[in-house]
DNA sequence: CTGTTAGCGCATTCAG
DNA sequence: CTGAATGCGCTAACAG
C-alpha cells in the first residue's frame, strides 16, 4: 500500500534485461557476461535499486538472519563476542538479531518466538541449559542450534565455549599455589546460569581437605559483588582470598574492600574471571581468566553457517582460557 | 526448497475455513466469529504454525523492524537506552534491529545499508552529524530518521535527547559553586562524537573569567581516563577537580589518581557523565549527570511508530537531565 | 549466456 | 462474517 521502490522489474525494464538476468547478478552468479553485469550494476546504482530482502526470503525460504540470545548485554564479555558473531556472519552475508534473557528462561522464550517470528534460520544459547519448551520449539520447528560460553564433552548437543568447571579448579588451584588456604568465593545465582553452577563446582572439586572455600551468591553486578563482600569479611575475615566469578563481582570486591580499610593484594586478594576491558586499568591490576569470547564468537558463527549452506553438522569445540596474573594476587609463600 | 513448516494454508485445511479467514485472526480483525477463531487458534497451536514473516512483510510492505545505530555497546548507558526502545517497540509488535558505528562515519553507513537491506523502516541515530551520504539514502528512499541522544532545537531535523552543551555548562557551574577554579575536563575524541563538541563547548561557555579549564582529549575508555588523569596531573597539578564527560572517563580518572597517590575528593574532586551502575559503589560514589537513557528509548520508539502507523510526524524533545551529588566533589567554600 | 514461467506465504480487495 | 482471487518482489527451474 505504501510507495513503491524499485523492483527488480524497474531494473529489467531500464536494462531491457529479463528479471531472471538481474536477479543473477545481484546474486553474483557467474553465468552473466561482464557487459551485462555492468550495465546492470550501473542501472542498479541509477535506480538506487536493493533488493526486496522479504520477497528474496520468501521466494528462497533463507531469510541470512540468525539469532542468538544473551543473558545481559551490560558486560563487555558479551559485547565482544557478540561482535566477533556478528563479523563473520557479515563477511559472509547474514546477519544477526539479538536479544537479551536477562537469565530468564521465560524471557528467552518470549525472545526465541520473537526471533523465530522475525525469520530466524538457527540459535545460538547460551549456556547449555535451557527450558524444555525452548528446546521443543526448536527441534520441532527444526531450527539449528548451539549452545555457547560453556564446552561440555557430555552434553547431548553441541557446546561451544570453555570449560567453566575445569577454570575456576584451575583459579582455586592457582591462589592454593599462592599459599591462600581462605577463599572466598564470590559467584552470581546459580539459578540463573549453569555457567556458574560448573565454576562452583569445578572450585568445588579442586579445593583439597587443607583449604576451604566459602561460597557467597550475589547478583552479578557491580552492587552485588560489593554487598557480597562485606558480608564475607564479617563472617570469614580469616580468608586471605577473593576468588570472584566475574570481573564486575572483582570490581565490587575492590571497593568492598576500599570500604573496609583493606588493601588490595596486601590484606586480601582478589582474583576474577573476563578480563574485561578495566582490569588492567584497576589499581592494582586484577589477576583474571581470560575467556575467548572473540574465538568463541567466531567459530560458532561459522559452524552455523557451515551448517547452513554444506550441511557440515555441527560439533563441540572446547576453546582454551588463561590465568592472567596481575597484581591483585599475593604471594603467601 | 527447504522443508516446509505449516502455511497459512495448511491452517486453512485444517480448520476447513480459508485463508483469508486465517489472516484475520492472526491479525486480530474484528470481523470473525468468537467460534471460527477460537477454532483457528486451536488449531494454530495443534499445527505449531507461525506466520511467516518474510510472506507477510512483501505481501503488507511492512517489517515491522526498526533500525538503530549506535556508537558502541560497551557502555551501559546504550544498553539502557536500547533496552527501552526494544521494550516500547515490543509491546506494539515491532523488532529492533541494532548495529554498532563505533564511532566510525563509514561503518555507519555500512551498517545502515545492511540494515536497509534486512528491510528496516526507520532509523534512530545516534548524535546529529552524520554522512551526507547517510542522509541522502534515507531521504532519497522514504526512510524516517530521527538523531538521539543530543536536542538541539537548531536542528533541523527531530533530536531527541539532552542538552549536551547546557548539561556541560552546568557541571563546570556546579564545580564553581563548590570553589573549584582550576578544572581538568576529560573527553573523547571530538571528531568522533557530535556530543563530545558540545559538551566542550557548553562547558567553555560556562566558564568565567575566574575559572580556567583545561582540556584533555583521550579514547572513551578506562584506559584513556586513567591516561589522560596522568598527563593532566603533571601538566596541571593545580586544578582541584576533574570534570569527566563519561562515567568511564571518571572510572579512569580514579584509577589513574589512585596510582597517583591522590586522595578524591581530598586531593582532587571528580565528576562524571552518565551515572552508570557502579558509579554509586565505587569509592567514594561519583558525582555524576543521570542521563536519561530509558526515557529517550521510550520516546523515540514512540514517535517511530506513530509516525508509522498514524502519519504522526516526529518532532523535537528535549529530556531533562540532573546533577546527581554524590561523595566525589569537595566543597571547597 | 539469457528469457519465460511458476510459485514462495500471506494480506487484501471484492463478492456474497 | 467468510471465501475466491490477485499480487507483493524475487529466485529457480527450464528452455533456448
Amino acid at each position: 500500500m505504501e510507495k513503491n521502490f524499485g523492483s527488480i522489474r524497474d531494473v529489467a525494464r531500464e536494462t531491457g534485461l529479463s528479471t531472471a538476468t538481474i536477479s543473477r547478478v545481484m546474486n553474483g552468479s557467474e553465468n552473466v557476461s561482464p557487459s551485462t553485469r555492468q550495465k546492470v550494476l550501473e542501472a542498479c546504482e541509477k535506480l538506487d535499486y536493493l533488493p526486496n530482502p522479504a520477497a528474496r526470503a520468501l521466494s528462497t525460504k533463507q531469510s541470512r538472519t540468525i539469532a542468538a540470545i544473551i543473558p545481559t548485554i551490560e558486560h563487555s564479555v558479551f559485547a565482544k563476542y557478540i561482535a566477533a558473531i556478528e563479523k563473520s556472519l557479515d563477511a559472509r552475508g547474514y546477519s544477526l538479531v539479538l536479544a537479551i534473557s536477562n537469565n530468564k528462561p521465560d524471557e528467552e522464550l518470549i525472545s526465541a518466538r520473537k526471533l523465530l517470528g522475525m525469520g530466524a534460520q538457527a540459535f545460538v544459547l547460551t549456556g547449555a541449559k535451557h527450558t524444555s519448551t525452548l528446546l521443543d520449539l526448536l527441534v520441532r520447528r527444526d531450527v539449528p542450534h548451539i549452545f555457547t560460553s560453556v564446552w561440555n564433552p557430555g552434553n547431548i548437543k553441541p557446546t561451544i565455549g570453555y570449560d567453566n568447571s575445569g577454570l575456576a579448579g584451575k583459579a582455586v588451584e592457582y591462589l592454593a599455589s599462592k599459599g591462600h588456604r581462605n577463599i572466598t568465593v564470590l559467584h552470581g545465582k546459580t539459578v540463573e546460569s549453569d555457567r556458574t553452577v560448573a565454576r562452583v563446582e569445578g572450585a568445588k572439586a579442586a579445593a583439597s581437605d587443607d583449604i576451604s572455600l566459602h561460597f557467597y551468591e550475589t547478583d552479578l553486578h557491580v552492587a552485588g559483588g560489593k554487598a557480597a563482600t562485606k558480608i564475607a569479611l564479617r563472617e570469614h575475615p580469616e580468608n586471605t582470598a577473593m576468588l570472584c566469578f566475574s570481573d564486575v563481582l572483582a570490581l565490587g570486591a575492590y571497593f568492598g574492600l576500599s570500604e573496609a580499610g583493606k588493601d588490595v593484594p596486601k590484606n586480601v586478594s582478589v582474583m576474577g574471571f573476563d578480563n574485561l576491558d578495566w582490569s588492567t586499568e584497576i589499581v592494582p591490576p586484577l589477576t583474571t581468566i581470560d575467556l575467548p569470547a572473540s574465538e568463541m564468537g567466531a567459530e560458532v558463527a561459522t559452524q552455523i553457517m557451515d551448517l547452513l549452506e554444506k550441511k557440515r553438522e555441527l560439533y563441540s569445540v572446547e576453546l582454551s582460557s588463561d590465568i592472567i596474573e596481575r597484581g591483585s594476587v599475593q604471594d603467601l609463600n
